[in-house]
DNA sequence: TTGACATATTCCTGTGCGGGTATATGCTCG
DNA sequence: CGAGCATATACCCGCACAGGAATATGTCAA
């Protein structure tokens, strides 16, 4: 894995957020759209760089794509995301997108681990 | 200082490599280009853009640059060097610049610490 | 099948930036 | 001063990419 190419992919405000969020388990798109407050297009767009760079997994779930960091990391993306974890720590705007994952976990009962079949019910977006 | 932008100065190849020697200590402009073979110009442009972003620090020394890691770095940058020194371990690009640093260390007798008046000796470059 | 929802893709536009050439600036030495 | 070296800046070109609008694709449910 080339070492600028993970940059690139974390030089954009967005995907850096992405980024971090998904540090904390998988997300399908609208959730993305809610903690971001970033319009569909421009998250599906980030998304699709972020996976075409192998940064990021994509997943069917039925009607939503469910996407998640790799499980088998190479070593310099496991140590960026590391590296990450440690910079955002003092950066508020980054706590506030974890409190709104935070809501958005509890709205959404199969969210916290892969998606699993069991009791899912259609209430992720309003 | 802003995450983001620490990331926009790492997402090229040229200054990524320019970082990573400047890890290692002090260096002047035409050692870059030696280490790098890259042209003057494209040089110069990225340690503009580096100073700009206040990620290194330009000290004039007679007719050369001095550029430097400043002594003071933000939490944040601190931690993307480290990191980056991690990363790099594994990469032949970065350890060769390595090789090629040395060697211009023994050609100029100032070089490992900040400049100082003692013994300069005018053979820079050939 | 039709409609509703979730997501992706296409097209368009503006901008930032990388590469190159030429030129300017700053310093030193004779 | 003028020449020569080291470095920076200005200008031009091309490309990648971010943002937005419209549309396409895929899935479900009635």
């Amino acid at each position: 894995m080339k070492l600028v190419e993970i940059y690139k992919c974390m030089c954009d405000e967005t995907r850096l957020r992405i980024l971090h969020l998904l540090t904390h388990g998988p997300l399908c798109v609208c959730h993305f759209q809610d903690i971001l407050g970033v319009p569909q297009v421009a998250v599906s767009k980030h998304l699709a760089y972020l996976r075409k760079h192998g940064m990021v997994l994509a997943q069917r779930h039925e009607q939503w794509m469910v996407y998640q960091l790799p499980d088998k990391k190479p070593k310099e993306l496991h140590l960026q995301l590391q590296c990450l974890q440690d910079c955002v720590q003092t950066h508020a705007e980054f706590r506030d997108d974890l409190k709104r994952l935070r809501k958005v976990r509890c709205g959404c009962d199969w969210l916290p681990t892969v998606p699993s079949e069991s009791g899912k019910t259609k209430v992720n977006r309003t």
